[in-house]
DNA sequence: GCTCATCTACTTCAAGTGTAGTATAATATT
DNA sequence: AATATTATACTACACTTGAAGTAGATGAGC
């Protein structure tokens, strides 16, 4: 797996989201913020389609794009490349973030979710 | 701040584990298995300069670059893009990792550090 | 002081990314 | 059927990144 750049990562959240969607559907409900032309889209998604993240198929008058990669798949590998590019360990990254400043919530997610992972094991 | 490029960041590292250096001293100590070319190691060391990431100072025969942002810092920056790239908590991302596996090593390393960061809260 | 080895500053160049324009094919409208 | 709209495929183009080459300055050795 490759990782992606920032704006092929927003078309693929925006597919994972909505499942297989045209360009159009997916501009418009979900990428609308980043206010890109209609034809950024289409160039991003097949780029997409040539790394192999999603399917192309006609759809009637327009493609239909499907993900190839599960979002999950996706995060999995990215997690790890991003320990090894930097910190080397689950603790150094949650360190960092720790420094930076978690929220209340965020923490006890994170704890319960340890306590799981944890007691899941043993 | 701004996320580095992957060569950029591996010479910051470097000089994060050296302290101020020389591009020679870095390519020969703690770059050497990238195979890169000298003039690789200074341009890669001038456009980080230019970024603000560190300081240049003329020592004798050859230049002498400093770290301008501490690791720590980077780290905690970064740290938090990659949650809002992908995976939008810190709870997220650690299920991603524990996906793809965590030694029990990691495991308890982290455990530890959020019994720490949680008994020094309440 | 002249020559040789270094080093740096500047240039180069291909591939990847961000962003869209143009041309053309397909569809819908009158 | 002629025209207007829409979608797609292909092209464009500037900027970044990965990697290094060249030319000229600087210091070291004879």
């Amino acid at each position: 797996m490759k990782r992606l750049p920032d704006t092929e990562l927003e078309v693929m959240k925006a597919l994972w989201a909505t499942g297989p969607d045209t360009p159009r559907a997916l501009l418009e409900d979900r990428l609308a913020p980043f206010g890109w032309a209609a034809n950024t889209i289409n160039t991003y998604l097949s780029r997409l389609a040539d790394k192999g993240f999603v399917a192309v198929r006609r759809e009637g008058k327009s493609n239909l794009y499907t993900p190839l990669v599960d979002r999950e798949d996706y995060q999995s590998f990215d997690s790890r490349t991003v320990l090894d590019r930097l910190y080397g360990s689950p603790r150094n990254f949650v360190a960092a973030l720790a420094r930076e400043g978690m929220s209340r919530g965020e923490l006890e997610e994170l704890q319960a979710l340890l306590n799981q992972l944890n007691g899941g094991q043993r």
